[in-house]
RNA sequence: GCCGAUAUAGCUCAGCUGGUAGAGCAACUGAUUCGUAAUCAGUAGGUCGGCGGUUCGAAUCCGCCUAUCGGCUCCA
């Protein structure tokens, strides 16, 4: 007979098996009330599980983040309910709960509208208030098959037999007249699922996310626990879309697209300026770390992507050009020209590790639909590298190469790093001794480092396994920035090698590394991080001098260029406005410090100084100005 | 590349069911010389993304194309 061990470590007994529901009411009539789903040994289940033997148990309410996830995946039952009830014929497929909300994927011809969207939440509304009890049942696997191919629900006879390991037991759950196969759990009835959702948008998705496979129509919503926690998070999102770097690019007027350049950028003179820091400074790092840099051409003759294997693995992704009856080929990275120049020249073993580095502009002819913003673009520079070195060195190599990745992240402000580490692939090149050999070197690096990482088993590349650093976009959409990859195969295919201590002909190792990854999905990261008020060292305009009349324009002019020679990117506004116009406007462009000069200043030869927050420092010499100012600076912050 | 939506003045947007385009800001001109987030008045500005079709007539309806946005796939 089973005892109940609760969190608080009390025991309950019981003379006969219970389910969790009547856990809870043994506790208190409140929790009965709010019981919503339990935990057992572990495992979230029904409220009406029934528990046979020794147990731990909690009882999940709404408070637990349990619930949440519980009350959106019942969201996304209900959506399909409502959508089959409006739109008879229409498949289910699948409908997963997911961050801030869930989906539902359907089978449909005709496509939803917004319109559509609209009738299907209001008929959500309806299920919810008929509060129909969510009951679970075990069907016979065959039983089932015939009953979903019955009513035409061919996907879910597919997941049925695909998706559910034979032996399991297919659950059923039965809301009404509408059921579902599901693993489960969920709350007891429609009605615990309230009134805190929304349908977000209609989007089209690949059968089980094979693009060989049909097109469905993946619905998205949100669901919270109530109507003021949706709120609080469509709010949220609405703030999150101003930080946005293509409206920010405009507003800020760093960069422009247009329709001839598809995921092409025109940098404007601010955009640009932020462009030439990020690489100055990344310059500067690469010296201190013992990196060499080169510059290698654009466009080199196809036969060298085709002995880099380029031509036959990503011909549809490069862009090509033709002359004097030659085949060129626009390039897409930087490493079979960095193996050029590895190759001049016999190298020794005592010549690695050797660290090429070069901002080459690379083109990538990109699928149409994945281009945005400056996230994901066609022609980019990234602050690339490639180190030639021993299969012995690799460990160190990484390992340094962590420390200046996370030193640099540091410096602009970003601390919530995603780290994954990729694995060797079915597909792969090199000897399953090199992959031991590489995987554990990476892997040891990261150990050394202490660092949290996501293991991606079977994501690397054919050439090599991988780590990559990742951030998050104002709308948490991750990208990936910094990379460090291993590559047992181009050196070899190009012909690299060194004289080893044996006077032995050996190919060295390369590795792909790259922190920023491309300056523009960096610029767009930054952008959207800082929503785009830049610390100084890195803002485009780092400050202005504003008069209040013609009288001060003198003294103005003197403070500005001063500033400029001191190395500041200092402008001068002498309109005739009033100065509260002046300062909105640069306030709005998110200039760091404004310095203001009226009479006063004039008379003592000082200045009025002014940050972007609105906060008032008083009045400073303009040699305080500079000190503090340069002190900023070299702070990066 | 696939699914869906969108494309109107420099920017942000309005324009109901077809009857040859409108606002705010910006720009320009003039006045104003002003103390910390918008001074006032006037002027000018658009082949309504491109091409084709329907129609007496298209920003509006239809088709194709291009780009953008949101996803999916991809991202070496």
């Amino acid at each position: 007979m089973p005892q109940i061990t609760l969190p608080d470590g009390s025991i309950r007994s019981f003379d006969h098996p219970v389910s969790v529901a009547q856990v809870a009411a043994g506790i208190g009539q409140g929790l009965a009330r709010a019981a919503l789903a339990g935990r057992v040994d572990g495992r979230l289940v029904d409220s009406s599980h029934v528990i046979t033997t020794d147990a731990q148990v909690a009882i999940i309410t709404a408070r637990d983040e349990e619930a949440l996830e519980l009350l959106r995946h019942d969201a996304a039952h209900v959506m399909a309910q409502a959508v089959q009830e409006l739109y008879p014929g229409t498949q289910v497929t699948i409908g997963p709960a997911i961050e801030n909300g869930f989906y539902y994927d359907f089978a449909r011809d005709e496509p939803f509208t917004p319109e559509d969207l609209t009738a299907i939440e209001q008929r959500m509304h309806e299920i919810v208030a008929r509060d129909l009890p969510l009951v679970r049942e075990v069907w016979d696997r065959e039983d089932a098959k015939a009953v979903f191919a019955g009513l035409g629900e061919t996907y879910k006879v597919q997941i049925i037999e695909d998706i559910i390991p034979e032996g399991e037991e297919v659950s059923i759950y039965r809301q009404g007249d509408w059921f579902d196969v599901c693993r489960g759990p969920h709350l007891p009835s429609t009605g615990k699922l309230g009134n805190g959702f929304k349908l977000m948008k209609v989007a089209g998705a690949y059968w089980r996310g094979d693009s060989r496979n049909a097109m469905l129509q993946r619905i998205y919503g949100t669901a919270w626990r109530d109507r003021k926690e949706l709120k609080a998070y469509l709010d949220r999102l609405a703030e999150a879309e101003k930080r946005d770097h293509r409206k920010l690019g405009k507003a800020l007027d760093l960069f422009h697209t247009q329709d001839e350049a598809p995921g092409m950028v025109f940098w404007h003179d601010k955009g640009w300026t932020i462009y030439l820091i990020l690489q100055d400074y990344i310059r500067q790092r690469l010296r201190q770390h013992g990196y060499l840099e080169v510059h290698t051409p654009q466009i080199i003759d196809r036969t060298l992507w085709e002995r880099s294997g380029h031509w036959e693995k990503f011909r549809d992704d490069m862009f090509v050009t033709e002359a004097e009856e030659r085949v060129f080929a626009i390039k897409p990275m930087n490493c079979p020209a960095h193996i050029q120049i590895y190759n001049h020249g016999l190298k020794s073993y005592r010549d690695l590790p050797l660290r090429l580095a070069e901002f080459g502009s690379c083109h990538r002819n990109e699928p149409s639909g994945t281009l945005h913003g400056l996230m994901r673009v066609r022609n980019f520079v990234q602050d690339d590298a490639h180190i030639f070195c021993t299969e012995d060195q690799i460990l160190s190599e990484v390992s340094a190469f962590i420390d200046l990745l996370f030193g640099i992240y540091r410096d602009f402000g970003f601390d919530e790093v995603l780290v994954k580490f990729s694995t060797r692939p079915v597909k792969r090149v090199g000897s399953d001794a090199s992959w031991d050999k590489a995987e554990q070197a990476l892997e040891d690096a990261l150990r050394q480092k202490a660092l949290a990482y996501e293991l991606q088993p079977g994501e690397g590349a054919f050439y090599g396994p991988k780590i990559e650093f990742s951030l998050r976009d104002c709308l948490e959409r991750v990208w990936q920035l910094g990379t460090i990859q291993l590559d047992f195969s181009m050196p070899e295919r190009l012909g690299a090698h060194y004289i080893a201590e044996d006077n032995s002909r050996q190919v060295p190792v390369m590795l792909h590394r790259a922190v920023l990854g491309s300056l523009e999905r960096f610029i767009g990261i930054l952008v959207e991080h800082y929503a785009g008020a830049l610390p100084l060292w890195l803002a485009p305009v780092q400050v202005v001098v504003l008069n209040i009349t013609d009288r001060q324009a003198p003294w103005a002019r003197q403070v500005a260029s001063t500033l400029t020679d001191k190395g500041f990117r200092a402008e001068l506004d002498l309109r005739n406005e009033k100065i509260g116009f002046k300062i909105r406007e640069h306030t709005l462009q998110r200039v760091p410090y404004l310095l203001v000069i009226g009479d006063r200043e004039v008379e003592t030869r000082t200045l009025a100084v002014r940050t972007r927050q609105g906060q008032d420092l008083g009045t400073l010499s303009l040699d305080e100005v500079i000190d503090r100012l340069g002190a900023e600076v070299a702070q990066k912050v």
